[in-house]
DNA sequence: ACCTGAACACCGTTCAAGT
DNA sequence: ACCTGAACACCGTTCAAGT
């Protein structure tokens, strides 16, 4: 039916990472899952790679920063920082997909770094640290998308709570004269953090460390 | 010769790595590269996800952070930082290693772990910001470490040349409408920044945030 | 305890061929 | 332009067997 595209193709692929895991995107599999021969993604895709890139893009494309406007930096790249965890978090395996891929690449990730670039430079940075920083802001983002607030998403409450067991007995069942800081945080380790907590405290931490350099210069 | 053992395997491939990317760390290849049938490598390591973490323990095994001390936190936490990267910027596939395993199966990496989380506490933190705070600490002290610094290890001056080269001719062929910043930026963007500043820059951002969201407690 | 040999079920990719 | 079929060179891993 749906036509094979290279947009078909990218969101079948994503389905499958975000379900299983992006081993589990195997050019086969994924030909099987939409009806035709691995052959036939080659035309849409000249390799794994494009693929992935493909997968990337896609997902960046969920997120339009909203263009600049009259509010203080600040304001304007907390909303650009919280805007790209929201979108990345819709897709458990964004942050796996955005390892595997050269971001230069992706011209949807370029937009976000452009506007972050532009934020950077009004704040004052210099043209060198400017790259440096939004190169840790996004890698930031990424990672603060990436949390463990995934398994809330498609997985019964009894499930979360089966992982969060097994993740608390193995902290707790570690040498406490080895690592005794981590066996008393089992809890919280185990995945117990509220979600929104997670996020303001992250993006908290991100924005903090530039905005303390800013002021600095 | 030298004897097959856990940790001549974990060393070879952690060569293998650094040296053609993590991709071409294979057993077989790995098998081969040791004078070995690729099975030997059973014996050692029950399956490939353990032989990565085999590498990631070894990896983090050439840091020991200093015991506590009478210092400040924010002295002794900024130690532990540099402390990891330098060890980490040692290894070209570090951060690619580090993605691949479970950092809570990994001893080296929860012995570093530990140190941070004390830190965290003994700065005023709760336990579940504390938490958060030195899994994102962790996080950026390896995005730190895999630095375009790389580059400067073992090539020559002429390789280096060649491939900033080609990068920034890739960022100044961009759309100059769409990504005015990124072109604006493409010479530093290449890789021509001092690597002192990279670092002592990427640990003030990530430094000075924990140090001001403290100052707000 | 430590290693080999043969085999299995999978990969990504090429290349010629079909419509 | 878009897809198939057959083939190639690789994977990780199991299992029985050797010393």
């Amino acid at each position: 039916m749906g036509k094979l595209t290279a947009q078909a193709i990218a969101e079948r692929a994503l389905e499958i990472g975000d379900a299983e895991g992006l081993d589990a995107v195997t050019i086969r599999r994924l030909a099987t899952d939409l009806g035709v021969t691995p052959m036939a993604l080659y035309w849409h895709y000249k390799n794994k790679e494009l693929l992935l890139l493909g997968m990337a893009d896609h997902l960046i494309g969920g997120f339009a920063p909203r263009p600049a406007d009259e509010r203080p930096w600040q304001a304007q790249l907390r909303d650009l920082t919280e805007g790209l965890i929201r979108t990345l978090r819709a897709h458990p395996c964004a942050k796996n997909v955005l390892e595997q891929i050269d971001p230069v690449a992706a011209p949807n990730f370029l937009q976000v770094w452009d506007r972050a670039l532009a934020l950077a430079r009004s704040a004052g940075f210099s043209v060198e640290e400017s790259c440096l920083l939004t190169k840790y802001l996004l890698q930031s983002a990424i990672a603060i998308a990436d949390a463990p607030v995934h398994f809330t998403a498609g997985k019964s409450s009894e499930e979360i709570e089966q992982l969060a067991r097994a993740k608390r007995f193995g902290l707790q069942s570690l040498s406490a004269e080895r690592y005794p800081h981590l066996v008393e945080m089992a809890e919280p380790m185990a995945g117990g953090v509220d979600p929104a907590m997670y996020d303001t405290f992250g993006v908290d931490l991100v924005l903090g460390g530039i905005e303390a350099l800013a002021a600095r210069r």
